[in-house]
DNA sequence: AACAAGACCTGCATGC
DNA sequence: TGCATGCAGGTCTTGT
């Protein structure tokens, strides 16, 4: 589910409950996710005061008083939201946080694609996960000039490329066939035949896509809900995902959008607009 | 090195 | 009603 938007979202909401609160106790309930956990897990978060909610591509950093910071990456389904005090912990809340202000948040994920990981924190660009990643899509490292080096030779449509977290970090499913739509780039270009001037609009075309998704608080499709429980809303501003057979954004053709797999996911666009 | 496919999970919508 | 099937916002691992 979640991709950058949900992410920081995410992490937002989250700033405003955990920073400078102290950890009073930590509850692990389901302890295998994509990785097993850490079996020190309870022990490093319990009496610690988080300093810091932030978030690098598709992971949460929770950065603690004691060295340590909390790595979170919601997979597929994962969830990290608030839950009332007296609230018994629902299925699949693998972890739940209670902090010394009573205020309770639970990671809650039914697929357990998500992981939780400790790291110290002064080694953590170094993290076998976060090392590899790209360049954040709204840092000035996304250059026309970058993309073009990374997208030169590959044969692979750029569809797929741009989901490759270390081209670009934070893209999915869903921001990826925005992304292009409002580029007009054909999905299934290969990625090393776009032209410098096509990459012009690209790069824009991202930020303006996940930029718009912030705002609206997200993408809430199934599982998605901010740290305060709300629902996101970009899902109703949607140009082609999700819209098979529906008129694109400046089509006056029904049925503009279509749908296609590619690497067994799915890709909308717009034939007459995605060229 | 680049690329494709398989693997990991649960839940939900659909169709018989 | 039950059951089988396919699909879902991710990404690591394996094999060609």
């Amino acid at each position: 589910m979640p991709e950058l938007p949900e992410v920081e979202t995410t992490v937002r909401g989250l700033q405003k409950l955990l920073v400078g609160q102290r950890l009073a106790a930590v509850q692990v309930r389901v302890p295998k996710l994509r990785f097993p956990l850490p079996k020190s897990l309870a022990r490093n978060l319990t009496g610690a005061t988080i300093e810091s909610v932030t978030r690098r591509a598709k992971y949460i950093l929770i950065g603690l008083d004691n060295g340590k910071t909390l790595l979170v990456h919601l997979g597929m389904s994962g969830r990290m939201h608030q839950i009332a005090p007296m609230q018994a912990p629902a299925k699949h809340d693998h972890l739940v946080l209670r902090l010394a202000n009573d205020v309770r948040i639970t990671f809650n994920d039914p697929r357990r694609f998500g992981l939780l990981d400790l790291c110290s924190t002064g080694t953590l660009p170094q993290h076998k996960l976060l090392a590899p990643l790209g360049p954040e899509p709204f840092s000035r490292a996304l250059t026309v000039a970058y993309l073009a080096s990374s997208l030169r030779g590959r044969k692979t449509s750029i569809k797929q490329v741009l989901l490759d977290q270390r081209v670009v970090a934070g893209l999915g499913n869903i921001y990826v066939s925005e992304a292009l739509f409002w580029s007009g780039i054909h999905p299934a270009r290969a990625a090393g035949s776009l032209k410098a001037a096509e990459l012009q609009k690209l790069v824009p075309a991202i930020q303006k896509v996940l930029k718009a998704s912030i705002k609206a608080g997200g993408t809430s499709m199934r599982d998605y809900v901010q740290a305060d429980g709300a629902m996101g809303f970009f899902q109703d501003q949607f140009a082609v995902y999700d819209r098979a057979g529906l008129p694109c954004p400046g089509c006056n053709c029904k049925k503009s959008v279509q749908h296609v797999v590619q690497g067994g996911r799915s890709t909308y666009f717009c034939p007459k607009k995605q060229r």
